[in-house]
DNA sequence: CGATTCTTTGAAAACAGTCAATCTGTGTGG
DNA sequence: CCACACAGATTGACTGTTTTCAAAGAATCG
Protein backbone atom coordinates (compact mmCIF):
# COMPACT_ATOMS: atom_id res chain seq x y z
CA UNK A 1 0.00 0.00 0.00
CA UNK A 2 2.77 2.46 0.52
CA UNK A 3 2.77 2.04 -3.57
CA UNK A 4 0.56 4.39 -3.44
CA UNK A 5 1.35 7.23 -1.19
CA UNK A 6 5.40 6.95 -3.06
CA UNK A 7 3.05 7.30 -6.79
CA UNK A 8 1.06 9.94 -4.74
CA UNK A 9 4.25 11.80 -3.33
CA UNK A 10 6.05 11.78 -7.01
CA UNK A 11 3.12 13.04 -8.76
CA UNK A 12 3.99 16.64 -6.44
CA UNK A 13 7.06 16.67 -5.74
CA UNK A 14 11.11 15.13 -6.86
CA UNK A 15 12.17 12.81 -4.51
CA UNK A 16 15.29 9.92 -4.30
CA UNK A 17 14.46 6.33 -3.71
CA UNK A 18 16.62 6.73 -0.84
CA UNK A 19 14.22 9.49 0.59
CA UNK A 20 11.02 7.69 0.07
CA UNK A 21 13.33 4.93 1.91
CA UNK A 22 13.20 6.78 4.63
CA UNK A 23 9.74 7.87 4.57
CA UNK A 24 8.35 4.20 4.27
CA UNK A 25 10.33 3.22 7.23
CA UNK A 26 8.58 6.04 9.32
CA UNK A 27 5.18 5.34 8.67
CA UNK A 28 2.75 3.04 9.94
CA UNK A 29 0.05 1.12 7.51
CA UNK A 30 -3.44 0.57 9.32
CA UNK A 31 -6.17 -1.38 7.66
CA UNK A 32 -9.78 0.05 8.65
CA UNK A 33 -12.58 -2.28 8.75
CA UNK A 34 -16.03 -0.57 7.72
CA UNK A 35 -17.67 1.71 10.60
CA UNK A 36 -13.93 0.90 12.14
CA UNK A 37 -13.10 4.44 14.03
CA UNK A 38 -9.52 5.87 13.80
CA UNK A 39 -9.66 8.56 16.20
CA UNK A 40 -12.44 9.32 18.82
CA UNK A 41 -13.73 12.33 20.45
CA UNK A 42 -10.95 13.36 23.21
CA UNK A 43 -7.86 11.56 21.38
CA UNK A 44 -5.03 14.19 20.43
CA UNK A 45 -3.98 13.95 16.89
CA UNK A 46 -0.35 13.15 16.85
CA UNK A 47 -0.21 11.67 14.00
CA UNK A 48 -0.37 12.50 10.11
CA UNK A 49 -2.53 10.24 8.54
CA UNK A 50 -2.76 9.43 4.62
CA UNK A 51 -5.30 7.75 2.82
CA UNK A 52 -4.28 4.74 0.81
CA UNK A 53 -8.04 3.65 0.02
CA UNK A 54 -11.13 3.97 1.47
CA UNK A 55 -13.59 6.46 2.79
CA UNK A 56 -13.32 8.33 6.13
CA UNK A 57 -15.65 10.73 7.62
CA UNK A 58 -14.86 13.12 10.11
CA UNK A 59 -17.08 14.32 11.89
CA UNK A 60 -18.65 15.55 15.50
CA UNK A 61 -21.67 15.51 18.28
CA UNK A 62 -22.96 18.82 18.20
CA UNK A 63 -24.55 20.36 21.66
CA UNK A 64 -27.96 19.54 20.03
CA UNK A 65 -26.89 15.66 20.09
CA UNK A 66 -27.00 15.86 15.93
CA UNK A 67 -24.30 14.70 13.97
CA UNK A 68 -22.12 17.32 12.50
CA UNK A 69 -19.86 16.06 8.96
CA UNK A 70 -16.89 17.89 8.71
CA UNK A 71 -15.58 16.37 5.93
CA UNK A 72 -15.01 12.89 4.59
CA UNK A 73 -11.71 11.79 3.19
CA UNK A 74 -11.09 9.44 -0.39
CA UNK A 75 -8.14 7.86 -1.75
CA UNK A 76 -5.53 10.01 -1.73
CA UNK A 77 -6.35 12.23 0.98
CA UNK A 78 -5.22 13.60 4.17
CA UNK A 79 -7.28 13.63 7.14
CA UNK A 80 -5.71 15.84 10.33
CA UNK A 81 -7.60 17.90 12.88
CA UNK A 82 -5.31 20.67 12.51
CA UNK A 83 -5.99 22.10 15.87
CA UNK A 84 -5.40 19.52 17.96
CA UNK A 85 -2.21 18.43 16.33
CA UNK A 86 -0.45 22.13 16.11
CA UNK A 87 -1.68 22.37 19.81
CA UNK A 88 -1.72 18.67 20.92
CA UNK A 89 -4.69 19.56 22.77
CA UNK A 90 -7.58 16.75 22.89
CA UNK A 91 -10.00 17.00 19.34
CA UNK A 92 -13.90 17.32 19.47
CA UNK A 93 -13.87 15.08 16.43
CA UNK A 94 -14.24 11.75 15.62
CA UNK A 95 -13.03 9.88 12.75
CA UNK A 96 -14.54 6.59 11.13
CA UNK A 97 -14.09 4.51 8.30
CA UNK A 98 -17.57 4.03 5.78
CA UNK A 99 -16.04 1.56 4.08
CA UNK A 100 -13.05 -0.90 4.49
CA UNK A 101 -9.91 1.23 4.28
CA UNK A 102 -6.14 1.47 4.46
CA UNK A 103 -4.18 4.44 6.21
CA UNK A 104 -0.61 5.45 6.64
CA UNK A 105 0.36 7.26 9.77
CA UNK A 106 3.32 9.02 11.03
CA UNK A 107 3.81 10.59 14.36
CA UNK A 108 3.75 14.11 14.48
CA UNK A 109 7.52 13.34 15.80
CA UNK A 110 8.39 11.01 13.48
CA UNK A 111 6.89 13.76 10.35
CA UNK A 112 8.61 17.09 11.95
CA UNK A 113 11.99 14.40 11.89
CA UNK A 114 11.75 13.70 7.94
CA UNK A 115 11.21 17.11 7.18
CA UNK A 116 14.15 18.22 8.46
CA UNK A 117 16.03 15.59 6.91
CA UNK A 118 14.39 15.39 3.51
CA UNK A 119 13.45 19.40 2.91
CA UNK A 120 11.40 18.94 -0.18
CA UNK A 121 9.09 17.62 2.14
CA UNK A 122 8.75 20.25 4.05
CA UNK A 123 8.24 22.42 0.98
CA UNK A 124 5.64 19.83 0.17
CA UNK A 125 4.17 20.31 3.29
CA UNK A 126 3.81 23.78 2.99
CA UNK A 127 2.22 23.35 -0.86
CA UNK A 128 -0.54 21.05 0.46
CA UNK A 129 -1.54 23.21 3.62
CA UNK A 130 -1.96 26.11 1.16
CA UNK A 131 -4.04 24.11 -1.07
CA UNK A 132 -6.20 22.90 1.63
CA UNK A 133 -6.64 26.27 3.46
CA UNK A 134 -7.81 27.57 -0.14
CA UNK A 135 -10.26 24.80 -0.32
CA UNK A 136 -11.77 25.79 3.05
CA UNK A 137 -11.85 29.24 1.74
CA UNK A 138 -14.00 27.55 -1.27
CA UNK A 139 -16.51 25.98 1.08
CA UNK A 140 -16.83 28.66 3.19
CA UNK A 141 -17.40 31.49 0.27
CA UNK A 142 -19.98 28.39 -0.92
CA UNK A 143 -21.66 28.17 2.48
CA UNK A 144 -22.43 31.78 2.84
CA UNK A 145 -23.83 32.36 -0.43
CA UNK A 146 -25.36 29.54 -1.79
CA UNK A 147 -29.02 27.95 -1.66
CA UNK A 148 -29.02 23.98 -0.26
CA UNK A 149 -29.86 23.36 -3.79
CA UNK A 150 -26.45 25.18 -5.36
CA UNK A 151 -24.88 23.52 -2.85
CA UNK A 152 -26.06 19.88 -3.07
CA UNK A 153 -25.29 20.04 -7.17
CA UNK A 154 -21.48 21.64 -6.33
CA UNK A 155 -20.75 18.80 -3.97
CA UNK A 156 -21.65 16.36 -6.23
CA UNK A 157 -19.64 18.07 -9.15
CA UNK A 158 -16.77 18.74 -6.78
CA UNK A 159 -16.72 15.28 -4.95
CA UNK A 160 -18.77 12.44 -7.44
CA UNK A 161 -16.43 9.71 -5.35
CA UNK A 162 -17.65 10.72 -2.08
CA UNK A 163 -21.15 11.41 -3.21
CA UNK A 164 -21.76 7.85 -4.53
CA UNK A 165 -20.40 5.76 -1.59
CA UNK A 166 -21.89 7.48 1.75
CA UNK A 167 -25.11 7.82 3.05
CA UNK A 168 -27.20 10.83 2.13
CA UNK A 169 -27.51 11.55 6.13
CA UNK A 170 -23.99 12.10 6.07
CA UNK A 171 -24.05 14.53 2.76
CA UNK A 172 -26.92 16.51 4.11
CA UNK A 173 -24.65 17.28 7.42
CA UNK A 174 -21.98 17.87 5.64
CA UNK A 175 -23.70 19.96 3.50
CA UNK A 176 -25.43 21.53 6.56
CA UNK A 177 -29.46 20.76 6.35
CA UNK A 178 -31.45 18.03 6.95
CA UNK A 179 -31.56 14.42 5.39
CA UNK A 180 -35.12 14.90 4.27
CA UNK A 181 -34.39 18.21 2.95
CA UNK A 182 -31.36 16.53 0.43
CA UNK A 183 -34.01 13.72 -0.27
CA UNK A 184 -36.12 15.91 -1.37
CA UNK A 185 -34.02 17.95 -3.45
CA UNK A 186 -32.24 14.82 -5.15
CA UNK A 187 -36.43 13.75 -6.09
CA UNK A 188 -36.80 17.61 -7.31
CA UNK A 189 -33.32 17.53 -9.43
CA UNK A 190 -33.89 14.14 -11.00
CA UNK A 191 -37.59 14.97 -11.80
CA UNK A 192 -35.89 18.34 -13.64
CA UNK A 193 -33.64 16.99 -16.32
CA UNK B 1 2.27 53.43 11.92
CA UNK B 2 4.85 51.05 10.95
CA UNK B 3 5.31 51.24 14.87
CA UNK B 4 2.05 49.17 15.37
CA UNK B 5 3.19 46.63 13.13
CA UNK B 6 6.56 45.95 14.80
CA UNK B 7 4.79 45.60 18.11
CA UNK B 8 2.55 42.91 16.67
CA UNK B 9 5.21 41.38 15.71
CA UNK B 10 7.30 41.28 18.22
CA UNK B 11 4.26 39.95 20.23
CA UNK B 12 4.71 36.69 17.81
CA UNK B 13 8.33 36.47 17.11
CA UNK B 14 11.92 37.60 18.27
CA UNK B 15 13.19 39.73 16.31
CA UNK B 16 16.36 41.81 15.99
CA UNK B 17 16.05 45.87 15.26
CA UNK B 18 18.37 45.26 12.15
CA UNK B 19 15.66 42.85 10.96
CA UNK B 20 13.08 44.74 11.50
CA UNK B 21 14.15 47.49 9.65
CA UNK B 22 14.68 45.60 6.29
CA UNK B 23 11.37 44.75 7.08
CA UNK B 24 10.62 48.39 7.10
CA UNK B 25 12.35 49.74 4.34
CA UNK B 26 10.45 46.73 2.13
CA UNK B 27 7.14 48.53 3.36
CA UNK B 28 4.76 50.22 2.02
CA UNK B 29 2.16 52.17 3.97
CA UNK B 30 -0.98 53.25 2.67
CA UNK B 31 -3.58 55.18 3.80
CA UNK B 32 -7.35 54.36 2.84
CA UNK B 33 -10.97 56.83 3.54
CA UNK B 34 -14.35 55.25 4.34
CA UNK B 35 -15.78 53.49 1.44
CA UNK B 36 -12.16 53.80 -0.47
CA UNK B 37 -11.11 50.30 -2.24
CA UNK B 38 -7.92 48.79 -1.65
CA UNK B 39 -8.60 45.35 -4.45
CA UNK B 40 -11.45 44.99 -6.56
CA UNK B 41 -12.80 42.29 -8.80
CA UNK B 42 -10.23 41.17 -11.11
CA UNK B 43 -6.56 42.27 -9.17
CA UNK B 44 -4.25 39.94 -8.91
CA UNK B 45 -3.08 39.69 -5.31
CA UNK B 46 0.75 40.20 -5.32
CA UNK B 47 1.01 41.85 -1.80
CA UNK B 48 0.51 40.77 1.53
CA UNK B 49 -0.90 43.72 3.63
CA UNK B 50 -1.25 44.38 7.16
CA UNK B 51 -4.09 46.59 8.69
CA UNK B 52 -2.59 48.93 11.12
CA UNK B 53 -5.59 50.52 11.93
CA UNK B 54 -9.50 50.80 10.71
CA UNK B 55 -11.77 48.05 9.45
CA UNK B 56 -11.74 46.37 6.16
CA UNK B 57 -14.21 44.25 4.36
CA UNK B 58 -13.84 41.60 1.88
CA UNK B 59 -16.46 40.92 -0.36
CA UNK B 60 -17.88 39.39 -3.37
CA UNK B 61 -20.67 40.56 -5.37
CA UNK B 62 -22.71 37.01 -6.35
CA UNK B 63 -24.38 35.79 -9.30
CA UNK B 64 -27.29 36.38 -7.61
CA UNK B 65 -26.08 40.21 -7.66
CA UNK B 66 -26.09 40.04 -4.05
CA UNK B 67 -22.96 41.39 -1.97
CA UNK B 68 -21.37 38.45 -0.13
CA UNK B 69 -19.56 39.63 3.28
CA UNK B 70 -16.21 37.15 2.55
CA UNK B 71 -14.38 38.63 6.17
CA UNK B 72 -13.96 41.68 8.03
CA UNK B 73 -10.47 42.85 9.24
CA UNK B 74 -9.66 45.12 12.08
CA UNK B 75 -6.25 46.22 13.33
CA UNK B 76 -3.86 43.62 13.76
CA UNK B 77 -5.18 41.50 11.18
CA UNK B 78 -4.07 40.13 7.70
CA UNK B 79 -5.55 40.51 4.47
CA UNK B 80 -5.16 38.35 1.52
CA UNK B 81 -7.39 35.91 -0.80
CA UNK B 82 -5.03 32.98 -0.84
CA UNK B 83 -5.79 31.44 -4.04
CA UNK B 84 -5.01 34.73 -5.84
CA UNK B 85 -1.36 35.25 -4.12
CA UNK B 86 -0.64 31.85 -4.41
CA UNK B 87 -1.90 31.30 -8.01
CA UNK B 88 -0.86 34.71 -9.04
CA UNK B 89 -4.66 34.77 -10.91
CA UNK B 90 -7.56 37.57 -10.41
CA UNK B 91 -8.88 37.41 -7.22
CA UNK B 92 -12.91 37.72 -7.37
CA UNK B 93 -13.29 39.55 -4.29
CA UNK B 94 -13.21 43.25 -3.51
CA UNK B 95 -12.22 45.13 -0.70
CA UNK B 96 -12.87 48.34 0.63
CA UNK B 97 -12.34 50.15 3.86
CA UNK B 98 -15.31 50.52 6.36
CA UNK B 99 -13.51 53.40 8.02
CA UNK B 100 -10.35 55.65 7.83
CA UNK B 101 -7.76 52.56 7.54
CA UNK B 102 -4.08 52.63 7.31
CA UNK B 103 -2.86 49.42 5.97
CA UNK B 104 1.20 48.12 5.14
CA UNK B 105 2.02 46.52 1.95
CA UNK B 106 4.74 44.93 0.86
CA UNK B 107 4.86 42.41 -2.63
CA UNK B 108 4.92 38.93 -2.56
CA UNK B 109 8.14 39.79 -4.23
CA UNK B 110 9.70 41.35 -1.50
CA UNK B 111 8.36 39.47 1.26
CA UNK B 112 9.83 36.16 -0.28
CA UNK B 113 13.14 37.86 -0.43
CA UNK B 114 12.56 39.15 3.56
CA UNK B 115 11.35 35.54 4.48
CA UNK B 116 14.97 34.27 3.13
CA UNK B 117 16.57 36.90 4.71
CA UNK B 118 14.81 36.71 7.82
CA UNK B 119 13.85 32.56 8.72
CA UNK B 120 12.13 33.35 11.93
CA UNK B 121 9.90 35.68 9.31
CA UNK B 122 9.53 32.38 7.68
CA UNK B 123 8.31 30.39 10.75
CA UNK B 124 6.12 33.60 11.60
CA UNK B 125 4.15 33.37 8.49
CA UNK B 126 3.95 30.03 9.11
CA UNK B 127 2.10 29.75 12.53
CA UNK B 128 -0.34 32.49 10.74
CA UNK B 129 -0.91 30.58 7.70
CA UNK B 130 -1.61 27.39 10.20
CA UNK B 131 -3.86 29.58 12.95
CA UNK B 132 -5.97 31.52 9.80
CA UNK B 133 -6.61 27.82 8.57
CA UNK B 134 -7.76 26.77 12.07
CA UNK B 135 -9.79 29.59 12.51
CA UNK B 136 -11.20 28.56 8.83
CA UNK B 137 -11.73 25.10 9.95
CA UNK B 138 -13.90 26.75 12.89
CA UNK B 139 -15.91 29.11 10.59
CA UNK B 140 -16.76 25.94 8.79
CA UNK B 141 -18.17 23.79 11.36
CA UNK B 142 -20.09 26.63 12.62
CA UNK B 143 -21.75 27.49 9.61
CA UNK B 144 -22.86 24.13 8.92
CA UNK B 145 -23.83 23.34 12.65
CA UNK B 146 -25.63 26.28 14.30
CA UNK B 147 -28.39 27.84 13.46
CA UNK B 148 -28.82 31.75 12.31
CA UNK B 149 -29.28 32.89 16.30
CA UNK B 150 -26.15 30.60 17.14
CA UNK B 151 -23.82 31.86 14.62
CA UNK B 152 -25.03 35.66 15.77
CA UNK B 153 -24.35 35.18 18.81
CA UNK B 154 -21.17 33.44 18.04
CA UNK B 155 -19.78 36.36 15.84
CA UNK B 156 -20.55 39.16 18.55
CA UNK B 157 -18.47 36.95 20.82
CA UNK B 158 -15.76 36.16 18.72
CA UNK B 159 -15.39 39.16 16.84
CA UNK B 160 -16.47 42.23 19.50
CA UNK B 161 -14.61 45.07 17.32
CA UNK B 162 -16.01 44.45 14.17
CA UNK B 163 -19.53 43.66 15.26
CA UNK B 164 -19.57 47.31 16.52
CA UNK B 165 -18.29 48.98 13.67
CA UNK B 166 -19.77 47.56 10.60
CA UNK B 167 -23.59 47.82 9.42
CA UNK B 168 -26.14 45.06 9.78
CA UNK B 169 -26.17 44.32 7.03
CA UNK B 170 -23.10 43.22 6.42
CA UNK B 171 -23.01 41.17 9.31
CA UNK B 172 -25.79 39.45 7.73
CA UNK B 173 -23.77 38.86 4.52
CA UNK B 174 -21.36 37.06 6.45
CA UNK B 175 -23.72 35.25 8.56
CA UNK B 176 -25.04 33.86 5.43
CA UNK B 177 -28.79 35.02 6.21
CA UNK B 178 -30.93 38.48 5.43
CA UNK B 179 -30.22 41.91 6.99
CA UNK B 180 -33.98 41.60 8.38
CA UNK B 181 -33.13 38.11 10.04
CA UNK B 182 -30.36 39.59 11.70
CA UNK B 183 -32.77 42.86 12.71
CA UNK B 184 -35.22 40.63 14.14
CA UNK B 185 -32.72 38.38 15.62
CA UNK B 186 -31.21 41.26 17.43
CA UNK B 187 -34.54 42.37 18.80
CA UNK B 188 -35.22 39.32 20.15
CA UNK B 189 -32.17 38.98 22.04
CA UNK B 190 -32.75 41.80 23.71
CA UNK B 191 -36.16 41.59 24.53
CA UNK B 192 -35.23 38.02 26.19
CA UNK B 193 -32.50 39.28 28.63
C1' DC C 1 -36.20 -14.43 6.70
C1' DG C 2 -35.97 -10.88 10.32
C1' DA C 3 -33.61 -7.00 12.03
C1' DT C 4 -31.53 -2.94 11.25
C1' DT C 5 -30.40 0.98 8.87
C1' DC C 6 -31.31 4.20 5.30
C1' DT C 7 -34.46 6.73 2.50
C1' DT C 8 -38.71 8.62 1.18
C1' DT C 9 -43.04 10.88 1.89
C1' DG C 10 -46.79 13.71 3.96
C1' DA C 11 -48.52 17.22 6.91
C1' DA C 12 -47.82 20.83 10.08
C1' DA C 13 -45.01 24.17 12.21
C1' DA C 14 -41.05 27.03 12.42
C1' DC C 15 -38.03 29.74 10.07
C1' DA C 16 -36.04 32.82 6.79
C1' DG C 17 -36.61 35.52 2.60
C1' DT C 18 -38.88 39.18 -0.13
C1' DC C 19 -41.18 43.36 -0.82
C1' DA C 20 -42.71 47.64 0.60
C1' DA C 21 -43.36 51.13 3.87
C1' DT C 22 -41.69 53.58 7.72
C1' DC C 23 -38.42 55.15 11.05
C1' DT C 24 -33.84 56.84 12.55
C1' DG C 25 -29.68 59.06 12.47
C1' DT C 26 -26.12 61.53 9.82
C1' DG C 27 -24.41 64.85 7.12
C1' DT C 28 -25.00 68.52 3.52
C1' DG C 29 -26.34 72.65 1.56
C1' DG C 30 -29.24 76.58 1.84
C1' DC D 1 -29.87 76.45 12.36
C1' DC D 2 -33.13 74.18 9.72
C1' DA D 3 -34.71 71.41 5.93
C1' DC D 4 -33.69 67.88 3.16
C1' DA D 5 -31.58 63.86 1.25
C1' DC D 6 -29.65 59.60 2.03
C1' DA D 7 -28.21 55.40 3.93
C1' DG D 8 -29.14 52.14 7.27
C1' DA D 9 -32.38 49.81 10.32
C1' DT D 10 -36.83 48.27 11.55
C1' DT D 11 -41.40 46.47 10.91
C1' DG D 12 -45.50 44.15 8.86
C1' DA D 13 -47.59 41.19 5.61
C1' DC D 14 -46.80 37.68 2.68
C1' DT D 15 -44.37 33.89 0.37
C1' DG D 16 -41.41 30.24 0.04
C1' DT D 17 -38.26 27.06 2.03
C1' DT D 18 -36.61 24.05 5.56
C1' DT D 19 -37.29 21.54 9.69
C1' DT D 20 -39.68 18.49 12.50
C1' DC D 21 -42.32 14.59 13.50
C1' DA D 22 -44.30 10.41 12.29
C1' DA D 23 -44.94 6.67 9.35
C1' DA D 24 -44.04 3.78 5.70
C1' DG D 25 -41.12 1.97 2.04
C1' DA D 26 -36.38 0.25 0.28
C1' DA D 27 -32.10 -1.76 0.92
C1' DT D 28 -28.63 -4.28 3.34
C1' DC D 29 -26.69 -7.70 6.34
C1' DG D 30 -26.35 -11.49 9.17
Amino acid sequence: MFEIFARYLRTHIEISDDDLELIRIGSIEKRLRKWQPLFQDGDVWLTNCFIASGCLRIYRIGGDGKDHTFRFGVDNWWVTDVESYNHETPSRFDVEALAASTVIIWTKKKWMELMVTIPVLREFQEALMARSYEASQRRIYSLISSSAEEKYNEFQKTYPGVFNQVPLHMVASYLGVSRETVSRLRKELTKRK
